[in-house]
DNA sequence: GATTTTACGTA
DNA sequence: CGTACGTAAAATCT
């Protein structure tokens, strides 16, 4: 085993701290060589940065490669805390080292690194801040991600280049950077409501607001106000989740807080939660609520993290402070506030940077109707619920007790582990394999709804038809019908305008959930933390379950939804002549006027592939049409068309091949996009939103872009259709539910004309491609509930 | 008790 | 080698 040297100018303002050797490190006795995966990425990150290596000393924590690259087999325990004597000894010859080259600067890159120069854990929380090292007191560190996990995780570059350039701008000397905050969390009640009187009469600039809340319910116990990045103060009104005032002094508090927020612009991250609340339990209208972090961070970066303390990370400069949310929580509110200040003058000038300023007015806009939908709720019929709960619960039990029958003993098919051993040892029948994401992906076992589907397909058993009743049911039960209704009846969502759920309950607190961070410009609807009733996401409510919700007496659910949106869309784009002349054609047309003429995209799928003509294509033939155009459209393979033809791989293959020689087009159209992004790894909606892609290049990459434009472009379309509709007609028409590509309404029976012909004038956008200009057409739909619509043609 | 995995609902 | 989203129950970890 080779030790591996710290290499670099002794000088060097900048000092590198990695893991431990790789092979080709092991192989030369040099840190991060340029011909090994990590030490290539390093160079790319640095080079990004501009920061330049031969000026930096690199070093790793480890000195010898561990066996099989696994940095665990120099610590004593799993968790890896209890370092063993080498690498103990090693930390010490680092902890030497960087005594004598007294860098500016330690950038550590990855967990181990942060570990051993400060004994924390957790890279990605602690990531993107300049704070000490306890290794070696008073010398100043940022931690970033290792380079082999940017070579896993690609889209970690962005951040990681980030992080390298605040080490580049805090190299220049050894001393920590100054904060000149002044965060006052401890204001009397006579200060905090001088401070809102001064902010009243004399401040005029936005201000940033901040509230801290407690569960259940939601109740503000703290509120925060910054009147610019290094001031702010914050009041706590609730201790033990019992007020601190009396009822009047309280009261004062909240007059004169009404009264700023009436009359300032305000800031906040992620305010659609902040004036949700301040509206719910207040009766405060924060109604100049302009800015918000997180709608920005969205706009203007989709692909990264959206939380306050990672946007933080790389706006600003100041020291971490999410830790101290339980300690000190005042103080937390007041960083929050001040530090959402900072944040809000970095994303103007990105926002204009970017030139998006459009996409983000566009998404702040949103703020409102997601807040009243959120707040309304939707009502449900409880009779008819618990009609269908018992329903279902009866029909569970009876396949229940048949399938024990069966079996002979009992068996929990809601365990996938236990429904394994139960079709594949058991029963003996073929071993199913889940589909990969990658053929270098292991093979998995599985006995999903697909395994089952395609095992009742070869075998004809009968116990897997019960199976796959039974676990239908139990689903549709537990997630959609057996539900919490408010006390007023009620079932509430939230719906999210940047998409990715950001903020969840966990252990009583909110905290922000950054796991998932992608989105197209679509809402994404989860539990409101503030009303946590019903199934929480309300757009996966299977048709089924969608019954329970109906419309009071003497009105209606009526559905206004998009026809074939995102087909239409990708019929332009690709430049598909026949599918645009059918569009084109069909357009303005109701449902049975399109059905007459044979105007079903499906069947026009089936003619171009078969050949047969149009007025002659079968239902089956179309359902074929159908699944080739789905498939197609999204590039997926020929193992996910022939799950859902229930035919062979090697006719799957036919028929997609067959599909691209009588429509060349979408392989061309694919192409572009790749060359579109190879240019700038950017793309752009029909409605001006642009996505820049920070996945690395390859297949992966290819199929969510070619996603992309229709996709966003059909929910913008959507959202800019509910604006106006809530800005223009929110006083009479009522606005019940959002789907993507729907919007749902009740309406009085007598209004249903006016209604849709409001409707229709306000979701009529054009859309161009090349300067050719197109419209979506509108269906509609009534019924005395949101489960049983018929179409409904107006005059 | 907390976290991860598996499965599954919608557009 | 569809994508995107959120949630429930089981499995697994600590």
């Amino acid at each position: 085993m080779t030790y591996v040297r710290t290499e670099g100018p002794l000088t060097a303002k900048i000092m590198l701290v990695g893991e431990a050797p790789g092979e080709e490190e092991d192989r030369t006795g040099k840190p991060f060589r340029p011909n090994a995966p990590a030490g290539k990425t390093l160079n790319q990150l640095l080079a990004q940065a501009e920061i330049t290596r031969a000026e930096c000393l690199v070093a790793n924590v480890a000195r010898e490669r561990p066996p099989g690259n696994k940095i665990s087999f120099y610590f004593e325990d799993k968790k890896m805390t209890r370092p063993k004597p080498i690498l103990k000894d090693w930390i010490a010859t680092l902890k030497k080292e960087i005594e004598t080259y007294k860098p500016n600067i330690v950038v550590a890159l990855g967990g181990t690194a942060l570990w051993a120069l400060t004994g924390e854990k957790g890279i990605k929380d602690k990531r993107g801040y300049i704070t000490e090292s306890t290794l070696v007191p008073g010398q100043k560190i940022i931690a970033t991600y290792h380079p082999q996990k940017v070579n896993y995780e690609w889209r970690l570059g962005f951040t990681a280049i980030m992080d390298l350039r605040k080490a580049r701008i805090n190299s220049e000397g050894p001393s920590m950077p100054v904060d000149s905050r002044r965060l006052n969390a401890y204001p009397s009640r006579l200060e905090f409501l001088e401070y809102l009187k001064y902010l009243y009469f004399e401040h005029e600039a936005p201000i940033a607001l901040d509230i801290e809340t407690v569960m259940p319910g939601c109740h503000i116990d703290i509120l925060g106000i910054a009147d610019n990045p290094n001031h702010a103060l914050s009041f706590t009104f609730l201790s033990n989740k019992k007020p601190r005032l009396d009822p009047a002094k309280e009261r004062e508090v909240w007059l004169w807080l009404a009264k700023v927020l009436d009359k300032l612009e305000v800031i906040a991250h992620n305010g659609l939660y902040d004036i949700a609340v301040l509206w719910h339990h207040l009766g405060i209208l924060c109604r100049k609520f302009r800015h918000d972090t997180m709608i920005a961070g969205h706009v203007c970066w989709p692909e990264v993290p959206r939380s306050l303390a990672y946007m933080t990370s790389i706006c600003l400069n100041v020291p971490p402070w999410k830790h101290t949310a339980a300690t000190m929580p005042s103080l937390y509110n007041c960083a929050d506030a001040a530090n959402t200040y900072g944040v809000w003058e970095v994303m103007q000038n990105e926002i204009d940077k970017l030139s998006v300023r459009d996409t983000y007015e566009f998404e702040m806009s949103q703020v409102w109707p997601a807040t009243m939908l959120q707040l309304q709720g939707v009502e449900v019929d409880l009779g008819r619920r618990n009609t269908i709960k018992a329903n279902i619960k009866t029909r569970i039990a009876q396949l229940n007790e048949e399938l024990t029958q069966d079996f002979g003993r009992e068996v929990n098919i809601n365990s996938p582990k236990q429904l394994q051993n139960l079709l594949y040892i058991d029963m003996s029948l073929p071993v199913q394999y889940k589909r990969r994401k990658s053929k270098y992906d292991n093979r998995k076992i599985t006995a999903d709804a697909e395994a089952l589907t395609k095992l009742l397909r070869t075998t004809s058993n009968p116990l897997l038809k019960k199976i796959l009743e039974a676990k239908k049911l139990t689903k549709l039960l537990n997630s959609f019908i057996d539900i919490e209704v408010s006390p007023e009846g009620r079932v509430h969502t939230s719906y999210n305008v940047t998409g990715a759920t950001m903020q969840r309950q966990k252990k009583g607190l909110v905290v922000d959930d950054e796991d998932q961070y992608k989105s197209f410009g679509r809402w994404s609807s989860s539990q409101s933390i503030i009303l946590p009733y019903g199934s929480g996401n309300l757009q996966n409510v299977p048709y089924t379950a969608r019954t329970i919700y109906t419309a009071p007496k003497g009105h209606l659910f009526l559905q206004a939804d998009y026809v074939q949106a995102e087909a239409v869309v990708v019929a332009f784009l690709i430049g598909d002549e026949p599918m645009k002349e059918m569009f084109r054609k069909s357009y303005g047309l109701t449902k049975s006027q399109r059905a007459e003429n044979n105007y079903d995209i499906h069947k026009l799928t089936a003619h171009t592939n078969f050949g047969i003509p149009l007025e002659r294509v079968t239902e089956a033939q179309r359902d074929v049409g159908k699944a080739i155009r789905h498939a197609t459209n999204y590039s997926a393979g020929p193992g996910v068309l022939s799950a859902k033809l229930g035919c062979s791989m090697s006719e799957a293959k036919k028929l997609l091949e067959q599909f691209h020689d009588t429509c060349p087009q979408l392989r061309l159209w694919h192409l572009r996009i790749q060359e579109e992004l190879r240019r700038t790894r950017m793309l752009t909606n029909l409605l001006g939103r642009p996505h820049r892609f920070l996945e690395r290049w390859g297949d992966n990459l290819f199929r969510s872009a070619y996603s992309y434009k229709p996709q966003s472009t059909v929910g913008d379309l959507l959202n800019k259709s509910l604006v106006v509709i809530y800005n223009e007609y929110g006083e009479e028409i009522h606005l019940a539910l959002q789907l993507h590509d729907a919007i749902y309404t009740i309406v009085k029976e007598e209004e249903l004309d006016r209604t849709i012909s409001l409707l229709k004038e306000s979701m009529t956008v054009p859309l161009q491609v090349d300067g050719e200009e197109f419209f979506i057409d509108i269906d509609f739909a009534i019924g005395p509930s949101w489960g049983e619509l018929q179409n409904y043609e107006s005059n």
